[in-house]
DNA sequence: GCCGTTTTCGGCCCGACTGTTTTCAGTCG
C-alpha cells in the first residue's frame, strides 16, 4: 500500500463526510492527514514497522487516524470508508467536479432528488427539477448544464513550459495596460511545479477596470468566467483557467506571498501570524487594524520572524524551519550552469552538426558540452554501433582542435537492453569521456527486471551517469517501476551520477528523487537532451526542478569548471 | 479529528464573488 493510496482514502473520506454535513473541522483533519501522508518520502508501513517511530508524531495524525492508517496498511481497506460508500454511491462524488458545485449542493441534490451520478444530474437539470430546490435557482441549473460535459473528463494539468509561455505573454501585455504598475505570475507556475492546474496573475494598478478589460480582450483568452472589483477569472484557449487579482501597490508583497502559495505553506504562515497576535491576508500583515507590512514579500516574512523563502520551496516540506533557523539552501540558478552533458547531432536523430551544437552552447555562455548520440539499439534514430561511434568521436576531436570557447566531450547515450546488458562493448565504452546509461525499451518490465538492469549499469565501471532514470513522459507515460532507495545506494557506492533531464516533457528525476540524491551526496547533472540548437534553451526547466529539490550550485556537477567536473568524474 | 509553557476544552487561515436571498450560505482559491 503506497502513501498516495492511503492519502486518497482520507481525501475520499473528507469528501464523503462533507456531503453528510459532518463537522467541518473533522473534515479538515482528514484532508490535513492526507496531505501529510502524500508528502512523506518514508512509507507508512516502514514507520509502523520501525520501533523508534510513531505515526502520531506526524503532523495532523492523532490516535484515531493513526489507528486507521494501521488498519489500511494491514488489510488494504478501511471499514468506515466502505460503510460510507454504501450510503453514498461513487457517482455522487463525480458531481463535485462541476465548478461552482460543492459538497453542500451535492448533498442536497442527492438527499432530496436521489441524484447519484452525472447522468442523473443532467436529466434532473433538463427536467427543471434543480431550479425548484431550496437554495438553488435557474442560474445554478444552467451552470450545471453548461459544465457537466467538462466535469465528465478528469481535470487536466498542463506542463509548466506550456503554461508559463501563455502566462508570460499575458503578463507582458498587461504591463502595457493603462494604470498597471506591476504584473507578475503567482501560484504554482511561480513555484515552478512540473505541471500547472491553473494560472494566477497579480497586478498592481490605479485602474483595475482597464487591467481586467485588457485581459478580457487578450487574444489568448476564450471567455470571462467571473468578474468582480478586484478579481477576474478567465478561460484560455489552451483550456487553462487564469485568475487575475488587482491589488494596491502597498499590498503587492503580501498579495504575491498570498497568491504564490502553496496553500499548505500559507496556512503555516498565517498560523505563525496568529501566534504573534497578527493577521496575514492578501492586503498585508495587520496588528489589530494597523498595516505593519505588505509592500514586499521580504517584509511579510520578516513580520512572522522568517527569512524570505524562494517560491520553489514553498510547499511546507521543511522550508519554514529552515527560514527560521537561517539554513535555507542557496538554490542553483541558470547562470550557474557551465556545461550541458546530454545532446544529439545529425549522426543520429539530432538536427544540427557537432560544430553547430558547440556554437549554440557558446552563445548560451556554456564552457563545455558532451555529444551523446544514441547507441545502435535505437535503430529508429539511426543509433551508432561501435565502429560508427569511434568515427563520430574522431569528428569531435577534429572540431575540438579548431573550435575555441567550448570544450566538447566524447560521449554516448548507451541503452541498457532488456536483458540487462549494455548496448555497446565495454572496450568501446572505456574510450568515452562520458557515458550516459539509459532505459528506452522495456519500461513496463516488472520491478525486479528493471532493477537488475539499472543495477548492472550502475556497477559497470564505464558508466558515469543514469540518464532520465524513470523514462516517464509527463502526462503521457508513467516511468518504470524502480526501487529508488536501492538504486541510489548503489549509485552512491559506485560513484555514478544521476541526471535531471531538463526536457519539459521529462523532468526526470523528479524533485523528490533529486532531493534524495542530494541527501546521499550523489552529484546531479542537469542536461537538456537537446536535438537541435534551440533544444538547449530548456536548461531553465531542469534548473527549476533542481531548485524545487533544494539543490545548490554545489549539488549540481555541471556548474563547476571543466577541471572541477573532471575531478568529480574521476572519483 | 487534532492540538496544547496562556489551554485536556475550545479553539481550528482568510477573503472575493455569486446566487438566492432580504442578510447570508456556498464555493473557490
Amino acid at each position: 500500500m503506497q502513501n498516495d493510496q492511503i492519502a486518497r482514502i482520507f481525501d475520499q473520506l473528507g469528501d464523503l463526510l462533507e456531503i453528510q454535513k459532518a463537522n467541518p473541522f473533522r473534515v479538515r483533519a482528514y484532508r490535513n492527514a492526507s496531505r501529510t501522508i502524500a508528502a512523506l518520502s518514508e512509507s507508512m508501513s516502514d514507520i509502523i514497522a520501525d520501533p523508534d517511530a510513531k505515526l502520531t508524531d506526524l503532523d495532523g495524525i492523532g490516535k484515531d487516524l493513526g489507528k486507521k492508517i494501521e488498519v489500511i496498511v494491514e488489510t488494504g481497506s478501511l471499514p468506515q470508508l466502505d460503510e460510507l460508500k454504501e450510503q453514498i454511491p461513487p457517482g455522487v462524488l463525480d458531481m463535485l467536479r462541476i465548478p461552482g458545485i460543492g459538497p453542500k449542493k451535492v448533498g442536497a441534490m442527492f438527499e432530496t432528488l436521489g441524484v447519484d451520478s452525472l447522468d442523473a444530474l443532467k436529466a434532473a437539470a433538463e427536467a427543471g427539477e434543480i431550479a425548484e430546490l431550496k437554495g438553488f435557482g435557474k442560474k445554478t441549473e444552467q451552470l450545471i448544464l453548461d459544465n457537466i460535459e467538462r466535469a465528465s473528463v478528469a481535470d487536466v494539468r498542463v506542463r509548466l513550459a506550456e503554461a508559463k509561455k501563455d502566462a508570460d505573454r499575458i503578463v507582458d501585455d498587461l504591463l502595457a495596460a493603462d494604470g498597471v504598475e506591476q504584473a507578475n505570475i503567482a501560484g504554482s507556475c511561480r513555484r515552478r511545479r512540473e505541471t500547472v492546474g491553473d494560472l494566477d496573475v497579480l497586478v498592481t494598478s490605479t485602474n483595475s477596470g482597464a487591467a481586467m478589460d485588457a485581459l478580457a480582450e487578450h487574444p489568448l483568452v476564450e471567455s470571462v468566467l467571473v468578474r468582480g472589483e478586484t478579481k477576474q477569472r478567465v478561460r484560455l484557449f489552451s483550456g487553462l483557467e487564469l485568475d487575475l487579482r488587482v491589488v494596491p501597490d502597498e499590498s503587492y508583497g503580501a498579495a504575491m506571498q498570498y497568491f504564490t502559495g502553496s496553500k499548505e505553506h500559507n496556512i503555516v504562515i498565517r498560523r505563525r501570524a496568529v501566534d504573534r497576535g497578527l493577521k496575514v491576508n492578501e492586503y498585508g500583515v495587520f496588528r489589530d487594524d494597523e498595516l505593519i507590512a505588505g509592500r514586499t514579500e521580504e517584509d511579510v516574512y520578516a513580520a512572522v520572524d522568517l527569512a524570505w523563502v524562494p517560491p520553489e520551496l514553498r510547499e511546507n516540506r521543511g522550508e519554514i524551519e529552515q527560514a527560521e533557523n537561517g539554513t535555507l539552501p542557496e538554490l542553483v540558478t541558470l547562470a550557474d550552469m557551465r556545461g550541458d552533458l546530454h545532446m544529439h547531432t545529425t549522426a543520429t536523430d539530432g538536427r544540427a552538426t557537432i560544430r553547430e551544437m558547440a556554437e549554440a552552447a557558446k552563445e548560451r555562455g556554456l564552457k563545455y558540452i558532451a555529444i551523446t548520440d544514441h547507441s545502435k539499439r535505437v535503430s529508429m534514430a539511426n543509433g551508432l554501433d561501435e565502429e560508427r561511434l569511434r568515427e563520430h568521436w574522431k569528428e569531435i576531436d577534429a572540431v575540438n582542435e579548431e573550435f575555441t570557447g567550448v570544450e566538447i566531450l566524447k560521449g554516448i547515450e548507451c541503452d541498457i537492453l532488456e536483458d540487462a546488458t549494455l548496448d555497446l562493448a565495454d572496450d568501446c565504452l572505456a574510450e568515452a569521456d562520458w557515458v550516459i546509461a539509459v532505459l528506452h525499451y522495456g519500461l513496463k518490465q516488472p520491478r525486479k527486471k528493471i532493477q537488475k538492469r539499472l543495477l548492472n549499469a550502475v556497477q559497470n565501471p564505464n558508466v558515469d551517469i543514469i540518464g532520465h532514470p524513470t523514462g516517464r513522459l509527463i502526462g503521457k507515460r508513467d516511468g518504470a517501476d524502480i526501487d529508488f532507495t536501492e538504486l541510489f545506494k548503489a549509485s552512491a557506492d559506485h560513484g555514478v551520477m544521476m541526471e535531471i533531464n531538463a526536457h519539459p516533457n521529462r523532468l526526470d528525476l523528479n524533485e523528490f528523487h533529486a532531493a534524495a540524491c542530494k541527501d546521499l551526496g550523489i552529484p546531479i547533472v542537469i542536461s537538456t537532451d537537446a536535438h537541435s540548437q534551440q533544444g538547449m534553451d530548456v536548461m531553465q526547466y531542469g534548473v527549476y526542478q533542481a531548485r524545487r529539490a533544494g539543490l545548490t550550485k554545489n549539488d549540481v556537477a555541471n556548474t563547476g569548471s571543466l577541471t572541477q567536473f573532471r575531478k568529480l568524474l574521476a572519483r
